[in-house]
DNA sequence: TATTTTACAGAAAACGTTTTCTAAATTGAA
DNA sequence: TTCAATTTAGAAAACGTTTTCTGTAAAATA
């Protein structure tokens, strides 16, 4: 197949170019007549127009940067396949940003927007990769960008959050609930807004209760797997062990479950655990885990609806905040030890 | 920020646009007192050169487009993230292509490489997503493609592959070490050549061991946990129940060992259980699971490497073959019902 | 010193589109 | 019929680069 291009198909349906490119984009300002002459050509030469040409003359790629930690994570893939579905349906395509936690490779990606590669970015990320001048105006200074799942500390820039406060309270209070007192947390990094927000949830919860908030039952994990383990380890070290462990994600749950049963502990008969994010496997662990479910899905779709809205200059949503739902299944259960 | 183009560095620096390209692209075909000139131009403008402009003209986007079903599936998810991590040393893009197992979405992404939006595809599929012409030479017909993981019909198509064969040999003699003799399977879908290795390896390895083959074992799965769960309620029914149950991935095993523990039946007791690709999550079940291991990371790597290999005009190797691993953990155990 | 080579930098074309501007042809109103 | 309004389509500029082709000045050779 011969490299065609527009002027081929001018010269082949007897055209100018300019006609042909109206044939494509604005059928209806090219009289019957021309445009089937044209879409014959078009048909016959099999002729698949250039994008590269077409994004340089308007200044649009058509590509959104989704920056994200790790693809590699169930709950990233999760948002990142409905950011993908619902950018095909506005006809966008996705460059995948996997920064593997590396600041370097996150400013990069976002240096796509600024080299024309990329219209528009959506950050999973508490830190901003710009330098910014801190005497002008933050969104001047970036491209379009929304923040997703986890927000940075420019309360200006629009991001589509989850009910994070919500969630922890859900799960401090059902555990509340089922008679624990003793209530450890492994969270995510301090400095993300999502570990924030549910830590704040978990100590009012615990407030509300009457019940002593106690800095030992904190411990900080980094949401992966491992950091699950060693915590757990930690934690089964005190004198006055917990009698619940509420991770701040599944993977830690997973990690804490296994360093749990290695050490003889029945879940959740001597310790209940509870996860967040709701993953697919977390109904096929043994037993299967109480977790609080994020809506992936819909905040994946929302995020690059956000991001449509803003490359079209219409101001998006500065804040939106989706439910999450307490789910809960065998790994949690009454409070034995009193 | 004023947008700035190559026009606007050569006016500042007093050059020509030709001399800013040289000194961003060429510098050492331009001396040092202009480049510097020129430097000091682009740094205090803080110019990023426009990649669509280069795209353009140099007929390469620098992007290549991940033809994949499903980023959810962690197996898939780990080789897209090793394929971003090495497309970025080579200093390409990665665009997702989650097709859903969605044939009208597949073509979509795989027309990017003919609108010049990609320069390659790596496709993760047995069906290849263009309309072919059967009197002509397949490659002239097709983008830079390499196949990876699966692949398609065509023998002359470069593909990146795993030793699917000898994976479920070493499953199959594994089980059969341990006594058993009613080895069931859950395949993936026939059509694939990754299923199509697979269940001839297993037959194999019961023809050497003497075992006679029976249909009746083997199940035809879909590698979604749900299948798994269905084919292994099937198995259940049967009146000679199989003692060993081999799944061609991870998630089917998974869905498996939720109805085997429903059912009552004890993992490895009562009936043994192999997995395959070895997720991440796979150690972490109870019991931790028996599995294939796939190089996920080696494979996405590979492929990347042999599609830049040959968007250089360099031909890519026609197959590579990646060693499998048998990973033994909990799942399985000695036949006890001889 | 005269001549050839080499190093460097500018002008201009090219990549493949979209879109503005203009002109011709057609239609409608008077 | 004439004139204004509308429809239609072409010419040409523009988007931001890279690269070829030239030309000039400096360096190397004789």
């Amino acid at each position: 197949m011969a490299r065609m291009g527009i002027k081929q198909i001018a010269a082949l349906a007897g055209v100018s170019i300019a006609t042909v490119s109206r044939t494509l984009r604005n059928p209806e300002i090219v009289s019957e007549q021309t445009r089937n002459k044209v879409q014959k050509a078009i048909d016959e030469s099999g002729y698949k127009p250039n994008k590269l040409g077409a994004s340089l003359r308007t200044h649009r790629s058509g590509n959104v940067v989704a920056i994200i930690p790790d693809v590699t994570d169930p709950f990233n893939s999760g948002i990142i396949c409905a950011i993908e579905q619902q950018a095909q349906k506005l006809g966008y395509s996705v460059l995948l940003g996997d920064t593997q936690n590396d600041k370097e490779r996150a400013k990069q990606y976002a240096e796509m927007a600024e080299y024309g590669q990329a219209d528009g970015i959506i950050l999973f990320s508490h830190e901003l990769p710009f330098n910014l001048d801190p005497n002008k105006n933050v969104l001047e200074q970036l491209p379009p960008l929304i923040n997703a799942s986890e927000a940075t500390e420019h309360q200006e820039l629009p991001k589509v959050l989850v009910d994070n406060y919500s969630g922890a309270c859900q799960a401090t209070q059902h555990l509340i609930d089922l008679g624990h007192k003793r209530i450890a947390i492994i969270t995510g990094p301090l400095q993300t807004n999502s570990t924030q927000e549910r830590l704040r949830g978990y100590k009012d919860t615990l407030f509300s209760a009457g019940i002593a908030y106690d800095e030992q039952l904190v411990c900080e994990g980094d949401y992966h797997l491992e950091s699950g383990m060693n915590e757990t380890e930690k934690l089964l070290l005190l004198k006055d062990r917990p009698t619940a462990i509420f991770c701040f994600c599944d993977d830690m749950a997973i990690g804490a479950s296994k360093v749990l049963k290695e050490n003889g502990y029945n879940i959740p008969a001597d310790v209940s655990l509870v996860g967040f994010n709701d993953i697919r496997y977390a109904t096929y662990m043994t037993p299967a885990l109480t977790t609080v479910r994020q809506p992936v899905a819909e905040l994946g779709r929302i995020a690059m609806l956000q991001l449509h809205q803003l490359l079209n200059k219409a101001p998006a949503d500065n804040e939106t905040v989706l439910p999450v739902e307490l789910i809960v299944r065998q790994s949690t259960g009454p409070n034995k030890t009193n």
